[in-house]
DNA sequence: CTCCCGATAT
DNA sequence: ATATCAGGAG
């Protein structure tokens, strides 16, 4: 069984396995998403989403983004890790937006990934959930890790992997294909532990 | 390539 | 103690 013919069973299988594979961050704007997918980086989604409730309740809009300080901001966010970082590209995104994009939140990836702390993984998340625009595929660790267990890529490059699915794939399914994969990454096929023995996709895997 | 970094599981 | 978590920038 080649590559294209296991992405292709894939396909069939992972949609029955997590039919309610979802964006486990919880936001209710394009703006939210962006912030906590920022946050995401290194953290997990639970952790993200003890955090952002209370952010913004505290800051509500891009300007309070903008206007609040850097040390307030950073104890928001404090217990993401690389809580520095991440206040200064917040407060930094929100200066741009107001700035460039009329405080909204651009829809093209080369503008979203212009925009500090911001890259290709971030920009492909925003795209695909909060426009449902399928630019791209998402490769975060768990797709990045999963892609090549699974022999759909041999590429440690996310950009290469990231090509390597597109042509995989039809493009209609890459966002729910991110959702079903993050999914099984944390439920079966952990990175320091996967599950092989009780895997139901082991059958197809070529490291199982 | 290194650095950023707290919280959690192993 | 160490690896890992929806990465990005210098």
């Amino acid at each position: 069984m080649n590559r294209k013919q296991r992405a292709t069973w894939l396909l069939g299988r992972l949609p029955e396995l997590y039919p309610d594979a979802h964006c486990a961050l919880l936001f209710r704007s394009p703006w939210e998403l962006l912030v906590a997918t920022v946050l995401s980086a290194q953290c997990t989604d639970k952790r993200v989403n003890l955090v952002t409730p209370v952010l913004f309740d505290r800051l509500p809009s891009v300007e309070s983004f903008a206007a609040v300080s850097q040390e307030e901001l950073e104890s928001l966010i404090h217990s993401t890790g690389f809580f520095r970082n991440k206040a200064k590209n917040l407060r930094a995104c929100a200066v741009a937006l107001l700035r460039d994009y009329g405080g909204e939140v651009p829809k093209e990836l080369s503008a979203l990934e212009s925009l500090p702390g911001v890259g290709r993984k971030t920009a492909n998340v925003i795209l695909g959930n909060a426009f449902g625009i399928n630019a791209g595929m998402v490769v975060d660790t768990h797709i990045g890790r999963l892609s090549r267990r699974l022999g759909l890529s041999g590429h440690n490059d996310p950009k290469k992997v990231e090509a390597d699915l597109i042509k995989l794939f039809p493009r209609d399914s890459w966002k729910d294909l991110s959702h079903w994969l993050i999914s099984h990454g944390r439920a079966v096929c952990a990175a320091r532990k996967p599950a092989c023995v009780s895997c139901p996709l082991a059958s197809h895997c070529p490291s199982a």
